[in-house]
DNA sequence: CTGACTGCAAATAGTTTGCATGACG
DNA sequence: CGTCATGCAAACTATTTGCAGTCAG
């Protein structure tokens, strides 16, 4: 919460954009989460706070963070996008639980080689890459057992 | 075609599944594109071939082709699934063309000490990974001009 | 006040499922 | 011949859009 309120909300309102209960609920669910979450989760987590929400605010809402660069995406899930907040706001990729769906982020990924020596091979022009981990967390670990 | 015929019609005849026309027509088609095809890609890309065909067929042959390790999903895009056939049957990864589409593929991607770390700074068990590189191919890189 | 935001309903897009018919082996 | 495969229609899920009313600034 502390960290939606001190560095999120400024970044919308410098925007022009306007700080409704509803935006600081999905914020506020948002930045509690360790996870990844649907906008479906999202929904959910929000009922409490804000009952009345609809979904597509939130389908909205995340496209806005989206494009302001405050959220990113992660695509190991094949059925529906998931959204997290950005905590690092400098380049970065994910290690993902393939149990609970939790999210561990680093940055260190030391990829610029191999992009350069896939770009001599190929004369591609190396604009991104996309790297994730898919893995078992400690505690289910444990649980499989 | 040549591929297709050679490697994977007999693997689905060992499986017990059978060789109708409208599969090897989808195999066809695959197995001559360099690009990553939609479901809707293949089915246009089949219509000279096979009219009657249905999208449906189509589905439910590339989860089949998928469970069988025949075929490889492509995830940069995000709003719908992508295919390639599996040239390389081993751990490989792809490099993306934002312009056309068009996808290499390449093995060596070297992550086996980043992940030995990343395992051992958080206790996960690393399972898996993806890595995709996005960027321009040579002819689009012209067209840019 | 006013433009941005919300929530509803309806429209799209992609994918899956049930079922009767058809064809591979 | 039996079983698996096909194709249609309909169901589903995720997401987007149009629109009128509402609210933050």
């Amino acid at each position: 919460m502390s960290f939606s309120n001190k560095k999120l909300l400024p970044v919308l309102r410098q925007n022009g954009f306007k700080l409704t209960p509803q935006r600081q609920a999905v914020l506020k669910v948002l930045s509690s989460s360790q996870e990844h979450l649907t906008p479906a989760d999202i929904y959910e987590k929000v009922q409490p706070e804000c009952p009345g929400i609809g979904l597509v605010t939130i389908y909205r809402f995340l496209q806005l963070l989206t494009e302001l660069n405050l959220v990113c995406e992660v695509h190991a899930d094949n059925t529906s996008r998931r959204y997290l907040i950005r905590r690092e706001p400098e380049h970065h990729h994910h290690l993902i639980c393939s149990g609970c769906g939790a999210v561990v982020e680093f940055t260190d990924c030391d990829l610029g080689e191999l992009g350069q020596r896939l770009s001599h091979e190929t004369g591609f022009e190396i604009e991104n890459h996309l790297l994730e981990f898919v893995g078992r967390c400690r505690i289910c670990q444990k649980e499989a057992t």
